[in-house]
DNA sequence: GCTGGCACTCGGTAGAATCGAGTGCTAACA
DNA sequence: TGTTAGCACTCGATTCTACCGAGTGCCAGC
């Protein structure tokens, strides 16, 4: 994985200008602030001296992969920059007490799912503070285990329709005749015998007649089945927002990012986007909102025996720490699938 | 209601130190910049020179409604200023545009109660460009209408109750033995005979017997009944969190203030603390949490059919537009109480 | 091809000068 | 007695200057 998925065939630069790229790149994490050539060639393990360091920033600078702030500074990566030390980045590993931390909460954890995904986006940040993303999958796939109508009062009718992978939805009626227990009851049997088993993809055949269970019957399938379009199904959670705050300096693009993670559906779009390209990480502008220029987001999916279950994300600045955010990702991200795969097969989505 | 609820019984100052202090806070709030003797000698229409105006302010300084950054700037406002500022505020009217625009909106919203609150809370803050906070009570008091256990597999049921307010809550089971489908069918009646009609606040008579059946009967009253001490049934909303941003100058200001937000408990307790002492606003250091110094809060109750339903809240700067934000989360709630307690009489909280 | 040397650039910082909004005080006035 | 005009004073903000120094680009020599 020293190599990331579809990584750009980028040209291989030749050893020392990866080196000094790495190097530039690194300390401009670690410091925000232009990197000079001494540095890099003091830092270093190139034994050359920085008037050679600067030839090679100056060619550097032309392919692309630095930029210098104005002139008599030193460079700062550009995204390309950032993409190529990503692509050669090694497999970062946990620290112990990290790897506990996680160990730990996963342990301890209980609840129902979406309590557990809250409270891993909440670990996750507070492991890297960065802001976590934590997409939970649709439940287009999975069958129909109960649907039944709740008669709330005579012109209110709640339908709660349970899935096989644990997750309940609900749906409310509110039918222009009066609707009385028994009414109810039948209407929710014929339900249960249509729906069960069958997937919100499912075709069903639903009763023409006109009576007042029918008519219940058809309107309950129709809002059930109007789900499915607006692929309403994920869940994210997002936690950390308030680091967005000490990621970046300027106050306008802190308002900027938030705004990107209040539109949930982007966030989701953002992520399945990069899934679906099998990015892991996507460094500003290749992440296609312009707010996010300075951002970098690294998601890591979840995969529970064998197919997609969701994802999780970390959106921090481009200078973040890749190393570390990508290791925590993974690490929670498999934790994950261990969690509900293993002890609790089915509740999960 | 030019008076709220329990305002301090603040010695009424005299006329002109009144119209004085007003001018103060209303010009500080439009321009965020310390206000001069001049400007409110000439703003207002009280007929006097600035050299008057001047020793009132010293005056008002030292009763503690005014404070100046340093010698020789103007004044603004301390938090005991615009807490009088806000005591005798006029009734605000909403434009018409804004009117209609609430209007407009919950003519045509649609969906589960959740879904309503969260669209709310985007309302309310796109309207005032404040945070907004949409709080929806607890269904501890809400009856049962339905218990229903539902068997994903051998290990794992999943308990969904169905209360008289439309809510919908679910809690996992994972029983040490295996339980077959009339097993579970079995338990499901029994719980229904069991619980329905009570509340979460209902002493439960639950079987004694050994066998799986009672026990499962046994453990999802336990765990149903478990939810109660968390009074975690209030769901949050936060409309607009991006709008914390441009509320504050401070990036450090931004990051506190998400992170109260971040906790969710926090802005409830917050939010039902200010309700319980009847109080329509909360000032920097009312509203009890360091961070929030700088911040004022409105909240406005929702009331259904008589009883406490929930609230709406808005978060911005002290130096927030009161008379804009107060009658734009009055509005609001009303349109909320109507909306649930009218035609939809009970799909509400 | 690498390196040391060197002139040059230019952002950042520090200090001085200045500006001006606003104050507090006082003496005169109605 | 309350109000006002006048005035000296304060002090943050702004501007300007000088200057430092990190870092560059280039070149000549190794």
């Amino acid at each position: 994985m020293a190599r990331r998925a579809n990584a750009p065939a980028s040209a291989d630069l030749d050893v020392r200008k990866a080196t000094i790229l790495e190097a530039v790149v690194s300390e401009h994490i670690d410091t925000n602030q232009p990197v000079g050539s001494s540095s890099v060639a003091s830092s270093a393990d190139i034994g050359v001296s920085p008037a050679t360091v600067r030839s090679e920033m100056v060619s550097l600078e032309r392919e692309g992969y630095l930029a210098q702030p104005h002139t008599s500074a030193g460079r700062i990566p550009t995204d390309k920059g950032y993409r190529y030390f990503v692509d050669h980045l090694e497999n970062g590993v946990l620290g112990p007490a990290q790897q506990q931390q996680i160990s730990d909460f996963f342990a301890s954890v209980r609840g129902e799912v979406e309590d557990v995904l809250e409270q891993t986006s909440t670990l996750l940040s507070q492991m890297t503070s960065y802001t976590a993303v934590v997409v939970g999958a649709t439940h287009a796939h999975a069958s129909i285990l109960s649907a039944q109508l709740v008669n709330i009062d005579a012109h209110h009718q709640l339908l709660v329709t349970v899935f096989s992978d644990g997750s309940v939805i609900k749906h409310s009626l509110a039918p222009h005749f009066e609707v009385d227990h028994e009414t109810c009851a039948e209407a929710s049997r014929q339900l249960n015998a249509l729906l069960i088993g069958t997937t919100l993809e499912s075709a069903v055949q639903v009763p023409s007649r006109s009576d007042h269970v029918a008519q219940l019957v058809r309107d309950s399938v129709a809002v059930l089945h109007a789900q499915q379009p607006t692929a309403d199904g994920e869940q994210v959670f997002i936690g950390g927002s308030s680091r967005v705050a000490d990621s970046f300096d300027g106050v306008d693009t802190v308002r900027k990012v938030l705004s990107i993670l209040e539109q949930e559906l982007l966030v989701v779009s953002l992520v399945q986007d990069m899934l679906s390209r099998g990015l892991s990480v996507a460094i500003g502008s290749e992440n296609g909102f312009e707010p996010l220029s300075t951002c970098a987001v690294v998601v890591a999916p979840v995969t529970i025996d064998g197919t997609p279950a969701g994802a999780v994300g970390l959106l921090g600045p481009t200078r973040m720490k890749y190393q570390e955010a990508m290791a925590a990702a993974g690490a929670v991200s498999q934790h994950l699938a261990r969690h509900f795969g293993g002890d609790e097969e089915h509740a999960n989505h």
